[in-house]
RNA sequence: GCGCCUGUAGCUCAGGGGACAGAGCAGCGGACUUCUAAUCCGUCGGUCGGGGGUUCGAUUCCCUCCAGGCGCGCCA
């Protein structure tokens, strides 16, 4: 293209318009598939140069291209002056041989190759259950985690546990009333105390069981004693949801291991030498304002204590240190203000910024029937996420996460994502997949196959059938899925790469709906037996496509339903 | 007051400097003696929150206003 609009040029088409003043060439996949397979505003933008009527550029400059035949069935001109170019069918029936030849590996490319990132999500409080809201963090942050691994990233996926500092100190205060209350105390939890009755169960349980040994101690140690070990009782049950709902870290980082390693002084070592830190009122603050925050930060307080944000630069100088490329953080949207000040630390230790990509997941409102599901964190009554799942299992839960944009707030309705109908998306997805496996058995028992493949195997790779006849397939059913199948690597690169998961949940919704139409208006079993292949090859395909994009958002293909 | 996110069909949301703005659900009308009807096909439905600006072209970019959410600690 951008040699014809040379040629064009050369040949005064243009308006003798230089070689430097032409326009770099995009090609674009059009919103409407009548508008070709690629599209080009080549014409618009030398029209403009050119100052020429774009319709008439356009058409010059098919003139000027080559036919070089390359699976290209026409070029023709739309509209005020599209250039819209439509690819040979052959073409996107290759796609079909490439899937089965790839199976399990379909869809990982290299693009990502040599660089490590790490992917931090979750990371919640370890002295309460994880909520709702941590379960959307938890779907974004693992599926995108998984999406840079296909596209070729070497990912370390990672919760920060937050074991240290002023709240753990409270939260041991907030143990001890309610440990001393088991024992028949009349102490009141502070307001702003830990108010959950699974902490007040806890204590009375522990109490039951030890509270001579926990009593002798004095109380500062009692509390320490106490926080230590609801901590480890509420991390265990964090990892046992997150499991549950599919989701597995490569590293736990305790904070505590950043204050016992002296990293925390280390780090404000460094930015006293650098220069970021200065003395004022008797506290040590960082000078973010330098790198675009609002107000300059304070690391150590009056007392001499460091903030959570002097661990966290600490701990973001540790992850520097480790040598990822890119540092992802997941977080939720009431930490979005927290942003400018962690980029400006970045800065501040000498690195780029952009090395840290901040993703934000808008809040979810938990509703039922469609009114909201009341939440007060004071009363310590919050909806869990290892509720939710054991309510609406977690292949549901997690497609209805991964559904939106994470920028969208998300309205999560409860009687909605259990129902299985027509409403909810999931099972549409998951049944495209069922149906497909279904399709395989019924044709090892017309010994049209010889046996269905397993879900890891293909029809190809399986020596089960031929790559032969494919271009019996020319049904625009057929053609459309071949497409969308085409355009799989591509889908989880840009997922990765925009830090899109949702992208993903929504190819396999246009996936299940093109194999549903093809399936409604394509007979495969019984057709002539060279096509009856061909259309077995391309279910199996899809079949293929669907498995490995749910395996990304972590939701089970089923063979059956 | 300042900052971030959002405002698109009755509902829930995609999309995004271009060609008539898309999907699902809901509504209406069709399709099972044959591979799963948890499906398919058709149809109804929108001045893309309001107003300015930039552009050949804005729903998309900029400004401003309005509305909702979330933040703005020497809490984490």
């Amino acid at each position: 293209m951008a040699e014809a609009l040379r040629r064009a040029a050369a040949a005064g088409e243009l308006g003798g318009l230089a070689p430097e003043e032409l326009p770099p060439v995009a090609l674009e996949v059009p919103r409407e598939r009548a508008h070709g397979d690629w599209s080009t505003n080549a014409a618009f933008l030398a029209g403009r140069a050119a100052r020429r009527d774009p319709r008439q550029v356009a058409e010059a400059l098919l003139r000027f291209l080559a036919a070089e035949g390359c699976y290209l069935q026409r070029v023709e001109v739309a509209g005020p002056g599209f250039i819209n170019f439509y690819l040979d069918p052959a073409w996107l029936r290759e796609v079909v041989r490439d899937v089965e030849r790839s199976g399990l590996s379909y869809g990982r490319t290299e693009v990502g190759r040599g660089q490590r990132v790490q992917v931090e999500f979750v990371s919640a409080n370890p002295t309460g259950p994880l909520h709702i809201g941590h379960g959307r963090g938890a779907a974004v942050g693992s599926a995108l985690a998984s999406a840079l691994e296909w596209a070729g990233y070497e990912v370390s996926r990672e919760f920060y546990i937050n074991d240290a500092g002023n709240q753990i100190a409270r939260f041991g205060e907030s143990l001890d009333v309610r440990f001393r209350q088991a024992l028949g105390e009349k102490v009141e939890l502070p307001a702003d105390g830990y108010h959950g009755q699974d902490l007040a169960e806890l204590m009375r349980e522990l109490a039951e069981r030890e509270a001579d040994r926990y009593l002798r101690l004095p109380p500062a140690e009692r509390q320490e004693k106490l926080a230590a070990y609801a901590m480890a009782v509420k991390l265990e049950e964090i990892r046992r949801d997150l499991a549950a709902f599919g989701v597995a870290f490569d590293v736990w980082f305790p904070e505590s291991r950043l204050h016992a390693e002296g990293a925390i002084q280390r780090v404000l070592e460094l930015l006293r030498e650098r220069g970021m830190t200065y003395e004022q009122d008797g506290a040590l603050w960082l000078a973010t304002t330098r790198f675009g925050d609002d107000k300059d930060r304070v690391l150590v307080r009056q007392n001499g204590i460091p903030t959570y944000f002097a661990a966290d630069v600490a701990y973001h100088h540790n992850k520097m240190q480790r040598g990822f490329h890119q540092v992802i953080d997941v977080w939720g949207a009431d930490h979005h203000g927290y942003i400018p000040r962690m980029k400006a630390a970045m800065a501040a230790l000498g690195y780029d910024p952009a090395a840290l990509d901040v993703v934000i997941t808008q809040m979810v409102n938990l509703l039922r029937e469609g009114k909201p599901v009341v939440m007060s964190k004071r009363a310590g009554q919050l909806v869990t996420l290892a509720e939710v799942v054991a309510e609406v299992g977690r292949d549901a839960a997690r497609f209805l996460f991964l559904l939106r944009s994470a920028d969208s707030h998300l309205d999560f309705d409860l009687e909605l994502a259990k129902r299985q109908s027509d409403e909810n998306p999931v099972y549409y997805a998951q049944y495209a997949h069922a149906r497909i496996s279904s399709l395989l058995r019924q044709a090892a028992e017309a010994r049209v196959l010889e046996r269905p493949p397993a879900q890891e195997e293909t029809l190809l790779r399986a020596g089960l059938a031929a790559d032969e006849g494919l271009d019996r397939l020319t049904h625009p059913t057929e053609v459309e899925l071949c497409r969308l199948l085409a355009d799989f690597p591509e889908e989880v690169v840009l997922a990765a790469q925009r830090r899109e998961p949702h992208r993903l949940t929504r190819y396999v919704l246009d996936v299940a709906a093109a194999f549903h139409s093809f399936y409604t208006e394509c007979r495969v079993l019984g057709s002539e037996p060279p096509l009856e292949k061909a259309r077995l090859l391309l279910a199996d395909a899809t079949r293929v496509v669907l498995r490995n994009a749910l395996q990304i958002l972590g939701v089970r293909a089923p063979e059956r339903m």
